[in-house]
DNA sequence: TTGTAGGCGTTATCAG
DNA sequence: CTGATAACGCCTACAA
């Protein structure tokens, strides 16, 4: 015979703190079935007010907290929501959980993270090890084809794309502007006067680092300067490519007077490069970035750089997770950018332009 | 009647992937019963190679995933830890997260995220909502008197207190050597010939700050430095108290010639205020911090601080959690101090001293 | 070595 | 408005 339940105690009397408690305990100390205090406490169905009285009375007595696998089990939903991110930096990473989170838990919902995901394999394993534990899944990958990502995800439950430039039919995007925050600071510093404008890439392949590249180059061609490619230089997002690619400039003739780099990262390792040769930052060379990350406004000169609301886009992405779950047939397929913002400090010159 | 069960494939035939392949479908596909498929997929009981063979051919065929919810409802046990945040700076946050994360999923469990809990009301009540989703949970809480914050937690669940400093019986605690720390970097300055040490304080009731203010008077006491209760400027954490701290060291006479802040962000405004106001940094005070943050190496002069691990400290917490899950009778109570390591920079004068 | 079937705690259907 | 009970998918004691 299989196992049996064992219950020491059936009257309306305080289990023992040992043993959890259950419906059934609850539907015994009030006098009603399983159904009724299932209805009460879930606010389905019609009760009678004096019965819901007694049931919440008895469930509080007993400190009755139900079984969230046994719920799911028979609902299909565990109010919860996965999160899958790349192994990236922390500021970056903190800031999305933290829009994630409190929006989730505004809406009841817990949040279930996972990192360190950096191939579509792994994103797709981690998915599976997921299923049946979220209700959704919000995915961060740094993937410039997301396209082939996501088209052997397994789709049982909905997804939200964040920041992975992907068009994929059915799948939930956010994006940030990343060619719009570009094309702002590059017309900035254009306004400043600079002409020559170097530009520092990110790793090859990377989404963010293609779209921001994008973006300068349409500001310049929009502004009707003649584009020379040698100003585009190799960068992977890491401090010392962005010393590296400074060096590099420097030997240019006729020396650029700014460089943009696609990360806030590679701008202060230019600025360190810059400042070993000599070379004045923002008079001689002016330097920007891209992100807003919290050193930026410390260094020397203050970094003008482009910022972006990671929070929002978390909490966006739980939003549009939640509807999708809501709603599985009619929701529609989300498909949103966000915009950045110019934060305009000293590096760029602006000071020295105002003088001017 | 109630639901019905409405499986409209019954043979061995891929099932259609808007439905859930459960238990039965492997079991159906490879000819065998749910409790042979259920022994071979958990390696539990003896069964033929044979047989092991085919259940797993079906079962990949198929592309079987067991149902969480399911099997957590019949085992009780989840596979999930669970962690409890104050809303605290990013980096520290995303460090403990990718600590405990890293661990947890090498050790095939998933990890439940829940910040901004600041009060032990806010942590009891989060922790209720997490009872049954989590194995055990690891809480970080910034109140000092952590004895009463665990006195009123349901402990139905092994729990891990991080950096709380408390000293509860049945309950794991990693602590992180606040004091020692302290002390040491103290003991540095004192070596390097500075004798007037000031310190920042950290905010009213917070653990760490009060534990760094001892180890910074005990190492004075013991080195026979008759102790100036003026020279314990008070701080919040934040950048701006320790700017304010610098600018009222200014006016004390004689002037100190150190400064010690309970942590990195307040040493750093600190040395923005004695730099407006023309004091040189180290030589004319040296200024010290704790946590080593990210920013702390690049600031001018680079900050001279005490690190702490946090990544480790969370993967610790996993480790004595998963002990605790699996022991639960005769897990013994765990009780540890992390080391701290003393970096010395620039900010601490330490070239001045050599040079002396 | 394998099969049978009850139980885990909830929800929801249907009958009263 | 309330009660009885099948089903959710899996594990496991016991029988074979």
């Amino acid at each position: 015979m299989p196992r049996v339940r064992n219950h020491p105690f059936a009257g309306p009397l305080t289990p023992p703190s040992s043993m959890a408690v259950t419906i059934r305990d609850v539907a015994r100390a009030s006098g009603f079935s399983v159904a009724t205090v299932s209805r009460v406490l879930n606010g389905s169905g019609p009760v009678k007010p004096e019965t819901v009285r007694k049931v919440r009375d008895a469930a509080t007595r007993l400190r009755f907290t139900p079984n969230v696998a046994a719920r799911s089990l028979s609902t299909s939903r565990t109010h919860t929501l996965g999160v899958l991110l790349p192994d990236l930096h922390g500021e970056f990473f903190s800031e999305v959980i933290r829009g994630i989170d409190q929006t989730a838990q505004s809406h009841g919902y817990h949040v279930l993270v996972s990192s360190s995901h950096n191939s579509p394999a792994e994103i797709a394993a981690a998915l599976a090890t997921m299923r049946g534990r979220v209700d959704g899944v919000a995915i961060m990958s740094p993937v410039s084809n997301a396209e082939a990502l996501v088209a052997d995800l397994p789709r049982s439950i909905p997804l939200v794309l964040l920041n992975c430039s992907a068009d994929v039919a059915g799948v939930d995007t956010l994006d940030i502007d990343n060619h719009g925050g570009a094309y702002a600071m590059t017309r900035h510093l254009l306004t400043l006067g600079r002409r020559r404008i170097a530009f520092v890439r990110g790793p090859k392949g990377n989404a963010d680092g293609e779209a921001r590249l994008g973006g300068y180059r349409a500001a310049l061609e929009d502004a009707g300067v003649v584009h020379d490619r040698t100003l585009e230089l190799d960068g992977d997002f890491q401090e010392l490519s962005g010393y590296h690619a400074a060096k590099h400039l420097l030997s240019m003739s006729p020396r650029p007077d700014a460089l943009f780099a696609a990360n806030d990262s590679m701008a202060i390792g230019a600025i360190s490069a810059l400042r070993e040769a000599g070379v004045r930052v923002p008079e001689d060379v002016a330097v920007v970035g891209f992100d807003d990350i919290p050193i930026a406004r410390y260094i020397l000169p203050a970094l003008s750089t482009v910022r972006v609301d990671i929070a929002k886009l978390g909490a966006r992405a739980v939003k549009v997770l939640l509807h999708a779950v809501g709603h599985r047939n009619e929701h529609t397929r989300v498909r949103e950018t966000f915009a950045t913002e110019l934060v305009v400090r000293a590096s760029c010159g602006v000071e020295q332009a105002v003088g001017r």
